[in-house]
RNA sequence: GGGGGUGUAGCUCAAUUGGUUAGAGCAUCGGACUGUCGAUCCGAAGGUUGCGGGUUCGAGCCCCGUCACCCUCGCCA
């Protein structure tokens, strides 16, 4: 049907006769000549009709509009100079050297007027999500297709290459109440009784490692009936391997090479030796299980200082059991930032459950303003440790609660960074975070959660502590992070029944429980499970990461709304009442029941 | 479930304190034009101001409700 792409042709193809097919990305009628740029996924392409040249195609030319589908025959011809020797190429289009002076057009699809053309970088999303069919022949929908397509297949070749199989593990599972809240599919066979999409293929990959598969990969969507973010779809796909026999390095170094040849091949960015950092020293530094290191902005504990003085915030925050640490906003922004941004940024805190933002500011080697006349006593040893110079701004996090000074704390450095430019673009900054917490106090629901996920493998030196010092044993976990933004996280799993059960009931996970719920994954350990781990990438996120977007909707071709909607086909939707009886459900609508109550 | 934002022509936006017939660019339609490339020029058509109530002599604007979309908290082992 055609004979070259619309990207394709230079001035090297002058006086071949070719064949081109594509959209009508814009037109341009002279009355005389005619110009129509043809666009299809590789480019754009002018097409001249002359009507002393050829008559016909010319009058069909003049019919053409926005989106029309045609098929266009001609020869390549430079486009020369106009009568005052002006050059006629477009140095905008790769192919602005040549055009093609059309002698056959053949309308393949004339189109309804589109809502929008694809070079209109305006249009909302909402609009562009309704028909994506047209936002998706935009030259940057294109890029990101592509780019997500040669993701997979690099990752799949190196794996190939390293020995992992790609193996597909089952979309309708068991639910297990852990974790996110799953997606049921009802059972027709056996009334009463629910599928639920996996949340991730967890247990599965670690069958398959009992099962002798040694090396697994698969490229695998997952679901999370929870609500989307901006960068959190209900509907994901993971980059998920496992391995057998192996310890925390060989999964990193399989995952930091996969990272490597992947940001080689792509962007031709050289990903270096990847720096680790142990979970406490993240938190303690950063506030953050994924600090970002492309700006500073430590912070800072000032505890011991804090309680040396008068002020009642500190000092009670203290003698309650919490913190007070400070971060140092250097320079420019500090300084002339006004009493009516500091105080919008002690509202913004709020949300992270701190009771405000004291601040103060450095002016010729003092404290000024804000709470500076509470910390007279200890302002030299404030200024001291923190490095704070003439100009910068001190802002504290203080809790009875230490998980909310370094969220605050975390969330506001990375604010601020961003508010105040402090990000130089094109920075990879990446990280292993690794010695997880194997669990954490969940102080609602007074019990113990797993940090990670409840197969995760103690340290071998912990292993006689998950009883007795619980708090303080570490997992074999780790998590790559990318410039704040954690790509992907995996661990070494627990491959003997007995740790597995221990494990179990500290999380009030009781032996009949355990049975019930994971009695597979028990019974496979008992037949000779082999010491295993892996991880998991996010697909989705790095994407987004290659084509820099911050929009995760931008780099899944038919993404779902806030409401869990897909605005083309106009997913979900009511079912017939046959369907539903065929599957033994019926539907209960419940005219506001909260408020009747 | 909570907080914030947005909703006006096909698209992107404007509309003074609540005040005349709700405007502009692009797209669409008609006309002109033989070197444009965001073509240009002339003309036309295009509106339930998301939806439903209310206040008012008068509502795009104010109030109540509701829907959709976005950001966010909760949630996301």
């Amino acid at each position: 049907m055609r004979t070259h792409t619309c990207g394709q042709l230079r001035d090297t193809h002058v006086g071949q006769t070719v064949t081109l097919a594509g959209w009508v990305n814009n037109y341009r009628d002279h009355g005389g000549l005619i110009f129509i740029d043809l666009r299809d996924r590789e480019g754009v392409t002018q097409l001249k009709f002359d009507p002393d040249l050829a008559g016909s195609a010319h009058k069909v030319a003049e019919g053409l509009r926005h989106e029309d589908v045609v098929r266009a025959t001609g020869k390549v011809v430079d486009r020369g100079v106009n009568d005052k020797g002006q050059a006629l190429a477009n140095p905008k289009l790769a192919t602005g050297q040549i055009e093609i002076e059309v002698s056959e057009l053949v309308i393949l699809n004339k189109a309804s007027t589109p809502p929008f053309t694809p070079d209109d970088a305006q249009t909302s999303e909402e609009i562009r999500l309704r028909y994506r069919y047209i936002d998706m022949r935009r030259p940057q929908m294109q890029n990101i297709l592509r780019t997500r397509h040669r993701v997979a297949k690099i990752i799949r070749d190196y794996c190939d290459k390293h020995g992992f199989y790609e193996v597909e593990t089952p979309f309708l599972c068991r639910s297990t109440p852990e974790g996110a809240r799953d997606f049921l599919v009802p059972s027709r066979l056996q009334p009463g009784s629910f599928y639920a999409l996996p949340q991730s293929p967890q247990l599965f990959k670690q069958i398959l490692m009992v099962g002798g598969v040694d090396k697994y990969i698969q490229i695998v969507r997952c679901f999370r009936d929870e609500d989307p973010r901006a960068d959190r779809q209900a509907e994901f796909t993971q980059i998920d391997l496992e391995m057998s026999f192996v310890e925390p390095d060989d999964v990193m170094s399989i995952c930091e090479g996969m990272i490597r040849e992947v940001w080689k091949q792509v962007l031709g960015v050289d990903v270096p030796k990847v720096e680790r950092m142990c979970y406490a020293e993240a938190i303690g530094r950063f506030g953050s299980d994924r600090p970002d290191l492309r700006f500073g902005m430590e912070l800072v504990d000032v505890s011991d200082l804090a309680q040396q003085t008068d002020f009642k915030v500190f000092r009670g925050a203290i003698e309650a059991g919490g913190l007070v640490k400070v971060i140092c906003v250097p320079g420019a922004g500090g300084g002339s930032m006004s009493r009516k941004e500091t105080d919008a940024l002690a509202e913004w805190v709020k949300q992270f459950g701190a009771g405000g933002l004291p601040t103060c500011k450095i002016e010729s080697g003092k404290l000024t303003t804000g709470v500076a006349k509470f910390l007279e006593s200890i302002s030299t040893a404030l200024i001291e440790r923190t490095g704070a110079k003439d100009g910068d701004l001190l802002c504290f996090g203080v809790s009875p609660r230490k998980t909310v000074v370094h969220r605050t704390l975390s969330e506001l450095r990375v604010k601020l960074a961003h508010d105040l430019k402090m990000i130089k673009p094109g920075q990879w900054k990446w990280l292993w975070v690794v010695d997880f917490p194997m669990v954490e106090w969940n102080d609602e629901q007074k019990r113990w959660d797993s940090l990670h996920h409840p197969f995760t493998a103690p340290l071998d030196a912990d292993l006689d502590k998950i009883e007795s010092d619980t708090a303080n044993v570490k997992s074999k976990a780790y998590d790559l992070v990318l410039n704040g933004s954690e790509l992907g996280g995996g661990s070494i799993r627990i491959h003997r029944p007995d740790v597995q059960q221990r494990v179990f009931k500290l999380l009030g996970i009781d032996e009949e429980a355990a049975k019930m719920k994971f009695g597979f994954l028990l019974d496979a350990l008992q037949y000779g499970a082999p010491p295993h781990g892996g991880l998991a990438f996010g697909l989705d996120r790095l994407v987004m990461h290659l084509v820099g977007t911050s929009n995760i909707r931008d780099v899944i071709a038919f993404p779902k709304t806030q409401m869990g909607a897909d605005l083309m086909t106009e997913a979900p939707a009511p079912v017939d009442d046959a369907q539903l009886k065929e599957l033994s459900l019926r539907v209960q609508t419940h005219a506001k029941p909260d408020k009747a109550v």
